[in-house]
DNA sequence: AATGAATGAGGGTTCATTCAT
DNA sequence: AATGAATGAACCCTCATTCAT
């Protein structure tokens, strides 16, 4: 249930690409007309202004990422390792899927202005608290061996991230395959060691 | 023995702040001048525009980091986690220590005009080859064991890269136990067994 | 029927008494916009840049005088003092008529950038070619004497030309009164002689 | 002797070359300084900025003008014929000799500011006037019949001076050549009839 | 619902010029 | 005699935005 009229999904996706491509400090609202194809007055009728198209596709951005983390929890269960194993995959399979989505969410965040700026920063921390309780619960249970638990939190969500910067959907790497390497290089960074392998380890 | 006359270091580091700030393009030249405490025009007596100003910046970003990346190696042998350890700990200290032109460097190449751009690119790539070097001939001699060396890469560079976001010097963590953590991380990523070890556990 | 909305008038207007009075080179687009009674942005709203208004000015200059001497020609038959005559009279009339045009398409064609330049120049050499045609055609009649066409051809051309920059309309001379004097000029330049005239003094 | 220390020449030649190309307007005293191979500051060491520039140049050139039609005179007759035909041909042979000097006089007195324009513009009409002296004498003493001294004076003047805007020294018209061409062209516009061929019609 | 016209502020840059040395 | 450094004003132009229609 849109409760904007037509002709705003041209726009919102020509500035995500302007900003994303240029940065917003960068991209002239003018770019932005042009690129969706409509005239200036089109685009202030429909946004109040360049501010307000960012942080629509900033909270548009977060929003997706979110709704992309929550539903590969809600299928894992609880054990911390599925739970990592789901959040890494859903955010590699974000990172490939949204590279443009995501670049901007991971760097225009400082283009926005005070008013908007605290609102966005509390948003955004949701998702490194979402790694943080299942890292610290792994940790807590005795499976993630990490002795550093907020630095692999960092490391993994670094190394996520940082995959909207180099893929490329025609690489040598299928999405599922860079899936599975992800989620094994997290779980080796919060060193897990299954109960089950510890236990054959005391045996 | 400065090149330059009195005055540069000034601009300089005033453009460098304010990139790094606000990112080179909603940067305005007079911001510059005037966190530099000069006059407009003696920006322009100085340097020929904005452009050059970033290509200044950038150019002498990366040159210390290199700078610091090779002294770092000088001192360590030939085995690869010496290699390794040497050039994480470089790394991070130059994110902890220099965060302003880390995070230009990390992320204003965009904002190079296509006639410096391809040069910049092709000497950026140096740093990442610096790492696959280490990594591809530890994996090569049986140290490394893990199964993607270039995802291996790629996270260590990420996750050492986003230090510079997010530490702060008053924080609760010392540069020195800093640098301990992401060597230990890193190793952990290249899944690094010592020879001892391995033969210890065949045995 | 103005194929431009409103303001346009005034703002080439202002132009060409700007460019005609400093030179383009000299002129500010501030003056301009002052001039015409416009604000800065508006003249950037109609026109490029201050080249664009200077390409708009010469094209317009040349086309009007094109079109002032094709109909003086037009009603001019095929003897070649008859059309002298004609093209004179309508390069004189335009000179004391439209001396602000006169004076920048006479001057300013050094102003225009080499995108423009050569197109330019080409357009203006039909003016030449005119007065060449016609010049020639008297000769190879024998009815112009002059031993140096071409340098009849340049001369005539000057002289009229001259005319914008001294000619004032509050001057002693009438309009008319130069036409027929510039006409009779020409014709001496050319050392006309007609043909019964000829026949007379041969018999 | 000159009153200026070594370096003004090549200043005096750069800024000619320039202002006659550019036009003054539209030159920057930096391409002056750059052109003639010294700093900003020994221009200005020399001359008190880019107005006296533009005095010395067309003072200089009328001063060269004026020194060529006078010694022309000066050898000639108190035939007005013969005076026309001495400085027509000082005349041409200055603008195909001067094409630069002769360029900026004719064109960039408008450049003047008002302190300097009053006296330049009353030396510059001592041109037009040594015309005047001359064709006026050549009617009153019946050798010139043209009905319209004025405006012949202007036409002669007129296509003199556009010499300078066409002629090339590797064209196909020797000076010699060119010089005998203007002087019949003005003998006939003025419509020279000697004594004798007047007193041969009567007959 | 949608737009062409217009604007004031500010963008990067160059200007002619001065001054301490 | 000569210059490097520095400046304030002005340059052309683009900006995000508004408003009458």
């Amino acid at each position: 249930m849109p409760t904007r009229p037509a002709g705003h999904k041209a726009i919102i996706e020509a500035a995500r690409k302007e900003f994303s491509e240029q940065g917003y400090g960068a991209t002239s609202i003018r770019d932005i007309a042009q690129r969706a194809g409509v005239s200036l007055s089109a685009l202030y009728y429909y946004y109040k202004g360049k501010q307000e198209l960012l942080v629509a596709i900033l909270d548009e951005g977060l929003d997706a990422y979110f709704a992309a983390c929550d539903k590969a929890l809600e299928s894992a269960g609880d054990d911390p390792a599925e739970r990592l194993e789901a959040i890494v995959a859903a955010t590699v399979r974000f990172r490939t899927g949204h590279p443009v989505k995501s670049s901007i969410v991971l760097t225009e965040g400082r283009s926005l202005e005070a008013e908007h700026l605290e609102r966005y920063r509390k948003n955004e921390e949701r998702a490194s608290q979402q790694f943080r309780d299942i890292i610290d619960k792994g940790v807590e249970e005795g499976v993630f061996l990490t002795p550093y638990p907020d630095d692999a939190r960092r490391a993994v969500i670094a190394m996520c991230n940082a995959i909207a910067q180099w893929y490329r959907p025609d690489g040598p790497v299928t999405e599922d395959e860079l899936v599975e390497r992800y989620v094994s290089l997290a779980l080796t960074v919060v060193e897990y060691r299954p109960r089950a392998a510890r236990r054959s380890l005391r045996a």
